[in-house]
DNA sequence: CTGTATTTTTACCACATGGTAAATTTTTTA
DNA sequence: TAAAAAATTTACCATGTGGTAAAAATACAG
């Protein structure tokens, strides 16, 4: 069994996470560096390396802090209402997670470029349970007749990647448009727009 | 000027700059190793060296190349037609792309993840350019009421997220449904999915 | 075929980076 | 407050990585 993590532990191992998600997300897993994520915690490398045994703990640790603020997103929805109701709500909560976590998005997206060896086993079947939920779900809205007849899983897939992508290219976006999702207008606009386009898309 | 360069030279060239782009695509800049690419390459480091003079200009070389692809890509679209065939045809072009140079589109997306430190440099103005064209046309459309009023640049980037994430999440996708879209009919149904739910989306 | 230019290999170097050991300082506990 | 535990620093080391110099091998023009 753990043993209980002291008051300064539970502060630094933290602050540690938090770096490692900003570096990690900019530089990848092999592409940071133990002394960039110990600069941007406060802390010298050694001392950093008292709270995580090697590089690969760190982006094991910051890996699956995300994965589990993701997982808890896609979750949360809540099939109950419309498909339109549903919809609306997934895409809202997607869209809240790439602008409060968008480095977390950009590791995980970094991750699976490189080539997910870790999320690979991190996630084992868990999402693709979800996704395999959620089809069901839109299927049965299909034979019902609620939605166009269209394939669930590049329904999930375009949602995903949309929200994603404000995220993860929220550089070139800011280049382009000069606004982030950090910006409550655009983030709002770009909610709307991308909701209406999906709404429209596959309502009948 | 430049010296013609020789036989040799043009292979070589391009052998690095394809090993370049995948080895950069999996690691980002930074992660990336001369000896990886090098190795990919089929040949040993200082040869390599030999022909691109540090690791940076081995960088340079596939971004430009790349962006190259990509622009081309994007000013393809032909606007003569209806919303309905140019927006079909643009979603077309995009996925091609993504197909065809998932690699490349990978480097792109480290690249910009990295912060597009060179890529802002790359591309000056010219892809604003572009994005304010395609912007315009849209607008036209919306006042012409041949479709919904949306907010452009949002469409346009919903179309850039889409297709590109079926290029830099492969490895996710993969995973999930077992298919890329180096397989025909998953492309196809990829593809006609998406365009389905924009083309409902956006057309009245 | 021969001399020259090009290409490739061999043998390196300097520095960055991941990681460790032990001494020192700070915090907690009794 | 003193002893014990935890946290931090200092001083390292081994390896990986970017890059170079010069010799050896190959390709090529006349």
């Amino acid at each position: 069994m753990q043993k209980k993590r002291s008051r300064i532990q539970i502060i630094n191992q933290q602050k540690v996470l938090d770096a490692g998600t900003e570096i990690f997300a900019r530089y990848g897993s092999r592409g940071a560096t133990i002394d960039q994520i110990a600069e941007m915690a406060g802390m010298s490398k050694p001392n950093l390396l008292y709270y995580f045994k090697s590089k690969k703990e760190i982006y094991l640790g910051v890996l699956e802090q995300t994965l589990n603020k993701w997982l808890l997103c896609l979750m949360e929805w809540d099939v109950t209402g419309t498909p339109e109701e549903t919809i609306t709500n997934y895409i809202e909560k997607k869209f809240e997670f790439s602008r409060d976590h968008a480095a977390g998005s950009r590791v995980f997206a970094n991750e699976i470029q490189e080539g997910a060896p870790i999320l690979k086993t991190l996630l084992g079947e868990d999402l693709k349970r979800l996704v395999d939920e959620d089809t069901r779900v839109i299927k049965g809205w299909i034979k019902d007749k609620k939605i166009r007849p269209i394939e669930p899983v590049h329904l999930i897939f375009m949602i995903w990647a949309v929200t994603q992508h404000y995220a993860d290219f929220s550089a070139q976006i800011e280049t382009l448009t000069g606004k982030t999702l950090a910006d409550d207008d655009f983030y709002k606009q770009a909610k709307k727009t991308v909701t209406q386009i999906i709404l429209n898309g596959v309502l009948k």
